[in-house]
RNA sequence: GCUGCUAUAGUGUAGUCCGGCCAAUCAUGCGGGCCUUUCACGCCCGCGACUGGGGUUCGAAUCCCCAUAGCAGCACCA
């Protein structure tokens, strides 16, 4: 009970508080369905997701699919999965492209209002007449000859490029951005995937018809959408609709993972990548197939907060916040690089019982017989160690004849290694292995572990000495890991 | 070019609104130590920052001006 009390209360203390939120907010995350979502979606979505939970509310999935260039039909359940995996309090979901009917309705309200216009120029011309803060003839038209021209923008009296609905803003404004901005366009191709049309509304209209539709208090977005919240507030004082509260975090740089959707999907076609899970992307499956915990990206997330100065992403954070979590929980094993086999003089048979855990004798243990003839890691190896120390079993002691190692039994005694300062090194009896490769960004690792690793199919856990691994497929030939972090 | 946003240690972050309690917080990173049959975890110690220059003030990380740097927008993308 207090537990959760001070909890609920360490969650109050991460983010600053949001104005007017005291009731209870409603908030979306909007992504466009181009692709699976990445490192920088995961700072929206948790964000909005760690608000809701601390005032209560509505968490709305919004998909942005109203440009058809720009959809992906596979990304909607992508992005649903990815969302699944993070482990957000979505509460509603809704995609736009169901709700084109809704935006021609407000779109020819807001033309009887005054507040837009049917502009019928070249794209270019307005262009020039914009920088010039000049009117385009279209912009005097009457309500009733703009609302003729949208009827016929929507029977398809135009061809795409022929016809936008802009609207009026300030064409004094000394921002250009601002004068006069489009809110529909026609579009002839491609097709939609999932629905008929050609009349399709650009982001700022049909955001703010849903925002508004949908009752969102409060939003939380990066701060290359500034402009576009100007530019939306436009359309709430025609409609005379209350405007959210917004928030604009600052740009997030991200270096050593692939991010663009594009890219992805050129690679993944290509062959550079395997898919999109692909460990070089930054997609939410791929840190997911690297045993990055969804709490550990919500986490990092958090802790970078909303500051709307730019900020470069630390994978140190995140593998921090990851290994907070993944320590308790991941049970260790042996798993030796470069293994060479090495017949140990003079031992008799020894059993290893090796804690699956060091601080949770609970969880037990893991047998490792020892009789006769281990694999020891390559690079621990060399003419000047002459003592080593296999962890949880004994010592050996090797004689170096010329480059030939020849490894005598030198006792159980651990006080005798550490007097030795002798390196306690990871092993494997070599009648009991299994191959094991680990994938890293860098490369592959090959080597071999404990056969009991094929029980941890799926999890995280730690190679002693290597680091944090996951399990990503037991098979025949051996196992396949993937490095998490150290 | 026009418009706007930002500027605290290697990285992230607190403090900035309402100037003094900030010789600047916490985390991460790095270095050292302790613990330990892992180079993990834990614990201890240390390293490391208010972009620059003016101004206001008894006093400025905090207010004002200028400079510089970074970023964003000026799409019939989101």
């Amino acid at each position: 009970m207090f537990a959760a009390l001070s909890e609920k209360h360490e969650h109050k203390k991460v983010l600053p508080d949001l104005e007017g939120a005291e009731n209870g907010v409603v908030m979306r995350f909007a992504p466009n369905p181009s692709g699976p979502l990445h490192i920088g979606h995961a700072r929206a979505a948790a964000l909005n997701d760690a608000y809701i939970r601390q005032y209560g509310g509505r968490y709305i999935l919004r998909i942005e699919d109203t440009d058809p260039k720009r959809v992906d039909p596979e990304a909607y359940e992508m992005v649903v999965e990815d969302l699944k995996w993070l482990g957000l309090a979505i509460t509603d979901t809704v995609t736009q492209s169901d709700r084109l009917h809704l935006y021609y309705v407000l779109c020819t309200q807001l033309i009887e209002r005054g507040g837009a216009y049917v502009c019928t120029c070249d794209n270019e011309v307005f262009k020039e007449l914009k920088n010039k803060k000049t009117a385009c003839p279209c912009r005097e038209q009457s309500v009733e000859t703009n609302l003729v021209l949208w009827d016929r923008m929507l029977t398809h009296g135009f061809k795409e490029g022929e016809a936008s609905v802009r609207i009026k803003t300030d064409l004094l404004h000394p921002d250009p951005a601002m004068r006069d901005f489009p809110a529909f366009r026609i579009l002839d191709a491609p097709a939609h995937p999932k629905v008929i049309a050609h009349v399709y509304p650009l982001m700022n209209f049909s955001v703010v018809a849903d925002d508004h539709l949908l009752g969102v208090t409060h939003v939380i977005r990066g701060k290359d959408h500034i402009a576009n919240t100007r530019r939306q507030r436009y359309i709430y004082d025609h409609f005379g609709w209350k405007v959210p509260v917004y928030r604009h975090y600052g740009r997030m740089g991200i270096e050593g993972v692939v991010l663009s959707t594009s890219q992805m999907r050129l690679g993944i076609n290509d062959g550079t990548y395997s898919g999109w899970d692909d460990i070089h992307l930054g997609t939410m499956r791929a840190l997911a197939r690297r045993g990055i915990s969804p709490e550990a990206v919500k986490n990092a997330m958090l802790a970078i907060g909303i500051g709307d100065t730019d900020i470069s992403f630390s994978w140190d954070n995140l593998y921090a916040e990851n290994k907070k979590i993944v320590d308790p929980i991941a049970n260790r094993y042996f798993f030796v690089p470069e293994p060479v086999t090495a017949k140990i003089e003079g031992a008799g048979p020894h059993t290893a019982h090796a804690m699956l855990h060091p601080s949770d004798a609970a969880r037990g243990t893991r047998t490792l017989e020892f009789t006769g003839t281990v694999l020891l890691p390559k690079s621990e190896i060399s003419p000047d160690v002459t003592m080593l120390r296999l962890k949880d079993l004994f010592n050996v002691k090797i004689s170096w004849n010329g480059d030939t190692p020849t490894f005598t039994y030198a006792g159980d005694s651990l006080a005798d290694a550490r007097a030795a300062k002798a390196h306690i090194v990871q092993w494997l009896p070599a009648q009991a292995t299994i191959a094991c490769t680990i994938k890293t960004q860098e490369g592959d690792m090959s080597g071999a572990c404990e056969p009991a690793v094929r029980s941890e199919l799926g999890k995280v856990i730690q190679f002693e000495r290597v680091g944090f691994v996951k399990i990503d497929a037991v098979g025949d030939e051996g196992i396949v890991a993937y490095y998490t972090h150290k």
